[in-house]
DNA sequence: ATCTATATTCTACATTTGTAGTATGCAGTT
DNA sequence: AACTGCATACTACAAATGTAGAATATAGAT
């Protein structure tokens, strides 16, 4: 279905993901103001630091040329990792299959009845908008 | 009802996974069975065993007392399993928010329209049927 | 008792990730 | 020039995980 062309999206850890929202929410930031936005995580500065090196070698975020306090910002849209890990997580878990998780989870986990109905417009909606990819099967 | 006796729910990895999958579908089994049952992934035997070895260490299995070639099952179950790794999942890429992840995950991923009715039936059945579970939180 | 095949244990190594100390570069101030 | 602060780089270390070789135990066959 995607081919073998696809970007390939780099793995992001769980703390590393907090740095990527960062970027993402803001576009673009310094590396003050990504340690300002982090700061209640208590993290080293190098800590921090050491996660953007990372994803910069992975490929998930990139220094604007030529800044001098350096911007940074993402390569990958949150999107796309969404994406990526969400296709990764129901293939773990759930054999792939959404409706296995929706079944299980929603028993496991109390969803409340407006919780439900709130899920259920959400998927009306999802329905009517027409998705227009049509690109062949 | 559990009190602060909160069972504790290791972190399984990507392969390890693969392992609990046999031992949650057969409930017991052997170390050939186990083996055999995961021939495709052409795993070492060792490599199995040292999975076991270290699932054993975290609490998620446990070896059958007195039984000669070893039968190995599961301590936790598949669902308590899901719902974990489902709430981490939810919590580190969308928020916390399954609503969220729906519609995002819908968009982002083309699901038919038949697969969102399925979808949909799901829910509404989830949300008739009782789920005498007490809130967790 | 010996051999052999399967069962079980021990040890090892690379990678990824979280975490952070230390060091150096550079710019504005004294 | 020296000092002070932030910016950036280099190095390190532990835990978790995937992967597997080597060694030993043990039961049944010879």
């Amino acid at each position: 279905m995607w081919g073998d062309f696809v970007k390939k999206i780099p793995s992001i850890g769980e703390a590393e993901w907090q740095v990527m929202e960062v970027l993402w929410e803001k576009g673009q930031a310094t590396f003050s103001e990504i340690r300002s936005a982090l700061r209640e995580h208590n993290w080293s500065q190098t800590t921090i630091h050491t996660m953007l090196t990372r994803l910069i070698k992975k490929g998930a975020v990139a220094i604007k040329e030529g800044t001098s306090p350096y911007l940074f910002y993402p390569l990958v849209s949150r999107e796309e990792c969404r994406r990526h890990e969400t296709l990764a997580f129901l293939r773990r878990v759930y054999n792939g299959s959404v409706k296995l998780f929706l079944t299980n989870f929603v028993n496991d986990v109390d969803l409340s009845d407006e919780e439900i109905d709130e899920l259920l417009k959400v998927l009306e909606k999802c329905k009517t908008s027409e998705h227009s990819h049509e690109g062949g099967k």
